[in-house]
DNA sequence: CGTTATATTGAAACATCTCAAGGAGGGTGG
DNA sequence: CCACCCTCCTTGAGATGTTTCAATATAACG
């Protein structure tokens, strides 16, 4: 519900107005003076300020003068109510950054259609459209491209053109170090974004990508994706959140690498990608993973996971046939100890 | 340089208007038609658009109702000129969402004041104040508190009340296996902010921050915070890119971690340090560190590093005394081979 | 100036890697 | 349909880097 503070000395055109604005459904807080008002707006953030000029202890122009200086309140739409309706009063209510100006006597459908206005454009600045439709419109305006397993989508010393969406299929994130030993960062499937964080960076990609199974991508150019965080709030806030997830979880294997067992390290490799593949259904994920790659996820030698899986093979924790491993207790895989 | 898109069907009110604003040291764009105007508006994105009423193939409420439909275009201010001086007319063009209304005849400064107004306020919602305004204000607004050295500023498990800034100090965040070993994932100096990761995941803090020493830190509550980054796009900027290096360099950490050997990562370890605390002078830099915290930070054994250490001092590396480290050659201990 | 924290050294135990060689499976062409 | 190849998986055994435990030396601190 859209809260609004209604600053007005008239205590009948008060508390009509409020009766109006609360049965249009808005939560109503009114002052009866422009000290009271700033107060009220100061404490309670409300969407929309609707202001008489002429007031005692303070006046409509101080009340808007104070609330532009704030940051927390100078985006706040602002509509003067006044029976000043001079051209010159007008000009300067505008000029001091209302966003709206209403004479008395006005009736109610003016009053309301000027509160929905402005509440509105404040909406639409914030907020172009919903999160999701924003993503949706962004994927499907970029024509996808097939990647075929083991291909590279990007490389290494390559320049970022802009952030991937994989439309359908599985992509590797890795990095190699001098000797050519490889660590996969991260893992991403259908549905997710890719390449942020060297976007934001400057110079070229530090890891290469390699899409796993054959996949369709689209890639969305760096300026548009660029001004689809600023323009959506939402977004940002879903960026930063994932965005510190990453963080949080690269701490989290940072851990792992620097004091768990091979054999720990491994365990939880493969408990991510049965959680990651198949929810926590309880049920026997199978997962396709080459040896070679989760030794590049666990950190370790080929031939140790090799070894390993046959170790939680007989211990009846994974099943194997070939390439393909079942999980069958993630949860002793979780609680692996070392 | 401000650019003005102004739609306007009177040739000579069109190139005097025009003039007017040239000479206030705005970039001017005409149009003499609404379609014109429109197509204008679109392809060049001004800052601001002013638009007569009456006008042949497509009026003004026509341009208005086009322009607020596009989403990259909703957002800019619009300013209506026109002769239509009825307090009817006003209304419709006031809820059809323009930002103001002027009547013909109007003076220049009344137009160059609106025109003043409405870009000082579209500029305010994008940006209150400037990036490093904006950072200052924010941390001296809040107490500081005094940390003493090994005092934890917070631990794992407790929840994130806010963001941290350091005035003077040093901080380390470490995490702990189940065994205990610790593994310091980031050491943060003055002027740096930490504890951003937690704060904007969901649960407690999964890392400890302790003083490595005396310190002065002030805590900036979460709503504050991240009302501040929302408020400041080139907040948003700044801090979309510090997370960015964040998932870098822990990604780098975890490459090094997984296949070089504990030399190269106590190397490493020293030369960052040392670009931290002395930048790239050439000079030898002293680092105080312990033994115990640079094994955290090495994700190895104490016992370890004082090996590697009296190593690197034999080939003339590094020089001891204590708990001083000197650092005489970083650029050998960034390239040690394994 | 004693007391505690930190640094150092040695030697054995251990996990993991490396190298080397063999085996299983899956697809391709004759 | 079989032989072939290539890729991936498997196993063994020695080499190696790192940790651990334990004892001692040195520095830091009130």
């Amino acid at each position: 519900m859209k809260k609004i503070v209604l600053i007005e000395d008239n205590d009948d055109l008060r508390e009509n107005t409020a009766e109006i604005l609360t049965l249009a459904g808005f939560e109503v807080l009114t002052a009866p003076d422009g000290k009271a008002g700033v107060e009220l707006a100061l404490s309670q953030k409300p969407d929309l300020v609707i202001c008489d000029i002429l007031m005692p202890v303070l006046d409509g122009h101080g009340v808007l003068h104070l609330l532009s200086r704030n940051p927390e309140t100078a985006a706040i739409p602002f509509i003067f109510l006044t029976a000043k309706a001079e051209r010159s009063d007008f000009r300067k209510g505008m000029e001091m950054g209302a966003d709206d100006y209403l004479t008395k006597p006005f009736d109610d459908i003016e009053l309301l259609n000027a509160i929905e206005t402005r509440l509105r454009k404040a909406t639409q600045r914030n907020n172009t459209g919903s999160s999701q439709e924003t993503i949706a419109e962004l994927i499907n305006q970029f024509p996808t491209q097939e990647f075929s397993r083991k291909s590279f989508v990007f490389r290494e010393a390559q320049h970022p053109k802009g952030v991937y969406y994989i439309h359908s299929g599985k992509v590797k994130c890795s990095q190699a170090n001098e000797q050519g030993k490889e660590l996969i960062t991260a893992i991403y499937d259908a549905g997710e974004f890719f390449g942020i964080t060297d976007l934001l960076q400057t110079g070229p990609y530090t890891t290469s990508a390699i899409a796993m199974e054959k996949s369709v991508i689209c890639l969305i150019p760096t300026e548009q994706f660029l001004s689809a965080i600023f323009a959506n709030r939402e977004l940002t806030r879903q960026l930063f959140k994932e965005m510190s997830g990453d963080v949080k979880s690269r701490e989290e294997r940072l851990l792992k690498l620097a004091y768990d067992s091979v054999r720990k390290r491994i365990a939880q490799a493969l408990a991510e990608l049965a959680e990651k593949t198949g929810g926590n259904s309880g049920e026997p994920v199978p997962i396709v993973i080459s040896r070679e790659d989760l030794s590049h996820l666990a950190g370790t030698a080929t031939e140790t996971v090799i070894r390993t899986l046959s170790d939680f093979k007989d211990e009846g924790l994974i099943g194997l046939s070939g390439s393909k491993i079942t999980v069958f207790q993630p949860e002793k895989l979780w609680k692996m100890r070392n």
